[in-house]
Parts: C-alpha cells; sequence; structure tokens
DNA sequence: CCGCATTTGTTCGTATGTATT
DNA sequence: TAATACATACGAACAAATGCG
C-alpha cells in the first residue's frame, strides 16, 4: 500500500456505498449471483469498486437488512434463499393440514413447557382471573425442516391438568383437547401484525434479523364457545403469507392467488 | 436530556455501540425520552459515554431501524411516536367504517388513475385474458391526517367504464359500484403478508424505511360472485393490525383482544 | 438573500477483536 | 497454530441540510 488515494475525490451524489449495493442487487436479481452463493469478500469488492471498505460494509448492511444476503462471521457472506408458504385461516385452521396440502412436511421442536400465573393479555383473552394459572408451551414449527414459526400457546391447567407432559410427549393438540372431551373446537378471533423480529426470534427462525415477522395471536373456543387457548405464533415473514377464503358456499378450502410479493 | 455518563471501556463482549442503544432504548421505554423529543447531539452522546462517533451512529442506525428514533440531516435525531389501528377483516370489508367506528376520522387522497393493460396477476385474480384494460386507480389512506395506508385497485374497463374518472371526482367505490349496478359485493379472498418497505413506500406512508409493511391482496366480487375488482394495499405496519372475528353465529362485528404487541 | 454555525451523512485510513477453517 | 474473513472501534475530513442573524 504505497500509493496514497489523493483524498477522497468528491464523488457526493448519489453515494459509494448505493453504488456497490446496487451492483450487488441487481446481480442477485438477475441470477449472476445465485442463492446460497458467497460473495466475494470485503477486501475484493473494495477492489472492484475502488471503494473503501466503509462503502463495502454499508452496502452489505442494507442488502442484509433487506434480507438479500447474509453475513457470517468468520465465513462470508451469502446470497438468502426464499420460498413463500400460504396458509389459510379459515373458521377451522389446522397448520399442519394446511401445510400438507402444500406438500410441504411439517414438523414442530418442543422449547419449553412451563406452568405460570397468566400474564393480562392471555388472562383476558382467556377470560381467566388474572394470576390464574395457564400452562405455557413454546414450540418451534417447520416446513421441510426450515424453520417458520415460533408459537407461545396458553391453556388454563385447570380445564387442562397435565396436559404439557401429554405435549410434551408428542400428542397432537387435537389430540389432548379429544382425551379432555373436547371433540372440536373452532378460531373465534385472529389478530395478525407485523413489526421486526426480535434478534432472538431472528436466530430460531434462521432469518436476517432486520427481517419483519407476522404475529399471529389467535383464540380458539370449543363447541360451547368457551375460550380454552390462546396462543401468539411469531412467523418468519420472509417465508410466510396468510390467505382468508370466502367462499361464496362456505365450502372447504380452493383457489388461491398465483402470486407473491406485488408487481412494481 | 443527559443520558448518564455509564463509562464504557475495553467493554469486550457486548460491545459499545450496544451499550448505548441499550442505554437510549431504556431511556424511551421508560418515558425519559418522550415520543418528539430531540436526543443529544452525536457529538454529546460520544463525550457523555466516552465513545467515538462510530459507535454513537451505529447505535442510532439500529434505533432508527427498529423504528425507535429518526434522525434528521442538519436539524437532529428524535423519538418517533405510534398508534395502532385495528382493522376487522370479515365478509364485508369496509375500511371506513371500520375507522369511524374507533373514533378516527378516515381521509383519502388520489394519486395516480391510468389506464393500463392488465399485469399478470391482476388478470389472473380478475378472470381476465392477459392485456386486457383495467383502470389502476393508486389512493393513499390517512387516519387522523396520518398516513396509513397506500392502494392499488384494479377495476375491468369493459365493466366500469370511465370509473376512474368518477373516483377522481371523489365518489366512493360503493356508490360508483351503485351506479353501475351493482347494488353489493363481498370479500372472496385476501392475503396477508409482509416485506420491509420499499423508499418510496416509507416515504409516503411517514415510517421509517426500515420498518416493515402489511401487504393486502384481495379480491371483491358481485353478488354472483364474479370478479369486479383487485386491489393490493400497503399499510404501515408501524400503525395498523388486523383482526379477523369468526363469531360463532354469524353476527356482525363484535369484540376485540384489548392489546396489541406480544409480552415478553 | 447571504453567510455562518450546527448537525447529520458519507468516506477514507488504521488498528484490533473474534469466529471459522 | 496460522490464515482468512467479518465485527468493532478510533480518528479525520468533507458534504449536505437546516436554521438563524
Amino acid at each position: 500500500m504505497t500509493l496514497k488515494p489523493e483524498h477522497a475525490q468528491l464523488q457526493s451524489r448519489s453515494g459509494q456505498w448505493q453504488l456497490v449495493e446496487e451492483r450487488i442487487s441487481r446481480d442477485i436479481a438477475s441470477g449472476a449471483l445465485a442463492p446460497g452463493d458467497r460473495l466475494p469478500t470485503e477486501a475484493e469488492i473494495m477492489e472492484q469498486f475502488g471503494v473503501g471498505r466503509h462503502s463495502v460494509r454499508r452496502a452489505i448492511a442494507e442488502l442484509a437488512s433487506a434480507g438479500k444476503v447474509r453475513a457470517e462471521q468468520g465465513r462470508g457472506t451469502f446470497v438468502e434463499e426464499h420460498s413463500v408458504i400460504t396458509y389459510n385461516i379459515a373458521r377451522r385452521t389446522r397448520f399442519r393440514r394446511n401445510l400438507l396440502e402444500q406438500g410441504r412436511v411439517p414438523s414442530g421442536q418442543p422449547v419449553t413447557e412451563v406452568e405460570i400465573a397468566a400474564p393480562p393479555t392471555v388472562a383476558a383473552a382467556l377470560g381467566l382471573k388474572d394470576e390464574e394459572k395457564v400452562y405455557m408451551i413454546v414450540r418451534r414449527g417447520f416446513a421441510d425442516d426450515v424453520p417458520i414459526s415460533i408459537g407461545h400457546s396458553y391453556h388454563p391447567v385447570e380445564r387442562f391438568p397435565n396436559m404439557h407432559l401429554r405435549r410434551r410427549a408428542g400428542e397432537s393438540v387435537t389430540d389432548i383437547y379429544a382425551a379432555f372431551g373436547i371433540p372440536d373446537y373452532l378460531r373465534r378471533s385472529t389478530t395478525i401484525l407485523t413489526r421486526r423480529a426480535t434478534a432472538e426470534e431472528a436466530r430460531l427462525l434462521a432469518q436476517s434479523p432486520q427481517q419483519p415477522v407476522l404475529v399471529v395471536q389467535k383464540t380458539d373456543v370449543d363447541l360451547k364457545g368457551r375460550p380454552i387457548a390462546y396462543s401468539e405464533t411469531v412467523w418468519a415473514g420472509e417465508r410466510v403469507q396468510f390467505t382468508i377464503e370466502n367462499d361464496p358456499d362456505e365450502a372447504g378450502p380452493k383457489a388461491k392467488i398465483g402470486e407473491r410479493r406485488h408487481h412494481e
């Protein structure tokens, strides 16, 4: 490094890092950089574009935060890959079946099962007194072994004694309900919102920390309309979308809009 | 508005900028820094924490990207302010009424009305031949004068000749439908997904560019089940959430979960 | 309207820490 | 252990936007 680069050649408008970002972005879009590919190292990019490391890092930071690439310390920076799963939210929603219908293999992994005093939100949704005991069950959901969700579900201890043990043993929620004399249940309400993932969620969902998640809060009721479960599930925003179908004749699931993302 | 010295130093694990970020974040959460307040300048924060400008800027970048603050060149950095609107997605969804029920004042502003060849997604949703003409109407929606949505809606030209002129004149969609002999219409399908806002969207929605949006794609049909409109609306993720209520007896809108955001 | 001070935005250089291979 | 590659951090300079006199 003998030559001294004449100090900042007043590039001004448009910025260096944006140029780098656009270029890499274009290469990804065009397929020149395929999903899974490793980008050139920072040093190489510096040389190719004749910019400083700062600009390279800024560009990569933007791309990473847009979910297009993922930087891994000590290894390199890689192009992210996506694929979208469509969930149908109906009066009867069984995510498991939903996935199977799309030719994907659902699986789940228990994270935690504990007995706690119901937080206010949960107590309100379930119609419990504050501080009443509930089981909080945390599970991670996968589709084809790719993590797609983190779910917190809450059941009143009084109504479902020791249900967390059954769940841990691998019994499905539907089966457990049946064991407690609940042959069927319905979705009462669903709330959907979005926010950026927390660091922890990003890690568990294997998505970039800057990417958003879809948060679905729902209350299930038995056939008499009594709330039996409240849950809050965080979905990988990159990989999931929801549909609500209102078929004219109350029929089963059908039809689906083909495309995702919007046309620009 | 001192943030407290806090002194960092050979901190190693956990990093300087994260310390600054956490500290400011805590001050915002605790109310020590209220929405709208101006943060200390970069120079001041540098001095207060005894760190370099790099660390300060990194911390602020994180906070900005989390939507907690907003930096404005030449002015300063300010604490952001939020408030959430809840929309009910039902078989009959009229956003206008939805807003009024929450005591907010809805308004709209036309952005564009043009006649174009239907993009593939639109043609598929409306059951049109490719290239068939549609009106694309772009509007921005406000609640209490705060921008909350950008909507692109598509109507077949053949069925609704010159409807864009009526829309521009301020007629409501419902009224226009009535004028074309459609007394009522239903939501056929709704798709919800999330992604980060584009720069343009962030600007129009007045939210931080790093924050996510909720994209709602929907198809409306007339009472005979024929598609009459396809639309895609981008909602400010910071300020909007959706609920789907499934009342046991098919009644109108009712009940609402109180809280938002999740309990940690 | 101009010029200046203030404040954030961009970019360079350099050094050191940490994770991976 | 050593080499590679990303992460963090300091300092310095100039650009661009804002606000004020």
